[in-house]
DNA sequence: CAGACTTTACTTGTATGGAAGTATACCATA
DNA sequence: TATGGTATACTTCCATACAAGTAAAGTCTG
């Protein structure tokens, strides 16, 4: 196969559709169950129903949009079982990366970085970046473990989640995810994976006191 | 395999077009590197290039094509990183699938059958049935959890995982995995937490054996 | 007024024609 | 022979037209 060449060309114009519905999606801007239109959404951009059809096409795949021939296409609803199920993974695989990174005491001062920009975050109520930084702060568990390819797989799991957050972000109390983050960084930095293991299992778990509390705030935004 | 959807209303054409394809690659029909064309295959089945040029952009998503702008379209190799990955997430979850399923001791008759379907379909070389029984089984243990909605999230990581088996599993001994099914069985029935994990772990690593030897063999099969 | 039928305005699905880009065979030239 | 330009035959990408289906408003009928 011939060299793939690292120049990136600009990327399609489905794809850049896609990347925007996608973000858009992911930040609750477009609520769950919207109608999305080929020709609104192609007429209001200035392109044909083409590249914004592929870009439903994508949407679908990832589980983001539901396309119902000759009937419309919709923003789909956070999945309850979607987010339970990606959240027992993450647990699963965390935790074995995080006891991994304890045997291997790896630099880990990317992780402390994060540290400080959650607190200033969490200080300027900066959901958008505080979310950013928690994603990083875990792919950085990921990296450390030597596993960086395994973070995207989980990112793929994880947008149902990544909803979720947005909304919950807004509500609950984010100086206590960053106890828990702190607490699972000093475990690795001590190599004490036991601890670590601990300590990232009862960071995931939050989730499952979040998830019914913002369900029952917004029923119809979910569905089983 | 691809979600199909359940309803009584006949699957799109593009959708026709993409499961087609996808059980080709799976199966090994098609080999990692082939070029496709959204006009060539468009001919053979009698329909326009839109409807296959669809189901190619849902096979780029799932990582079993490779789209390359006024280039081409070919099948995708196999990806090694995709695999070990996705191997380490199976581990990790059916690890704590396993210890949940020997909390529960639930009923287990269907991977006592399976056993014996496998069994049948190693004397009978049927490697077909034999990897959809072997399937099955995992299946079981997510079911047996009460975990039904993980295994659908593993089935979509586990795409490249099957394309190597197709390949490997005409190759290596199959009566070993067996064996390992049997272990993993009696561990579940006693209720033996800590004998399931270690039984799932050693089962799932036997991949990290066969990988480097299939890479070997096709070596043009397959990409870092 | 209630209910069934019809019209109409949408939606996504498919077919087709060109636009832009790429790779290769061909050929002239030194 | 080796080299570089050029024509040609592809590829995917996007726009457009039409087909098939849905849903809801409007209309007729009892």
């Amino acid at each position: 196969m011939p060299h793939t060449t690292m120049l990136s060309r600009p990327a399609s114009t489905a794809q850049q559709v896609h990347d925007w519905l996608y973000q858009r999606i992911i930040r609750g801007e477009l609520p769950p169950g919207t109608r999305i239109s080929e020709t609104e959404i192609g007429d209001r951009i200035g392109l044909s129903r083409q590249p914004v059809r592929e870009a439903f096409i994508r949407l679908a795949g990832e589980g983001l949009a539901e396309i119902r021939p000759q009937r419309g296409t919709y923003i789909g609803k956070i999945s309850v079982m979607s987010v339970l199920s990606a959240r027992l993974i993450r647990e699963a695989v965390e935790s074995d990366l995080c006891r991994m990174v304890a045997g291997l005491r790896p630099d880990l001062s990317q992780m402390e970085a994060e540290l400080v920009i959650q607190q200033q975050a969490d200080q300027d109520k900066d959901v958008a970046e505080f979310i950013a930084s928690d994603d990083r702060f875990h792919h950085a568990i990921a990296t450390a473990a030597g596993q960086p390819a395994v973070w995207q797989d989980l990112e793929r799991l994880k947008s149902q989640m990544n909803r979720l957050r947005h909304m919950s972000m807004r509500v609950f109390d984010r100086s206590q995810t960053i106890a828990q983050h702190r607490a699972i960084l000093e475990a690795l930095q001590a190599g004490n994976a036991d601890a670590a293991d601990a300590g990232i299992r009862l960071h995931l778990r939050q989730m499952l006191t979040e998830l019914p509390e913002m369900a029952a705030a917004q029923p119809d935004y979910f569905t089983e």
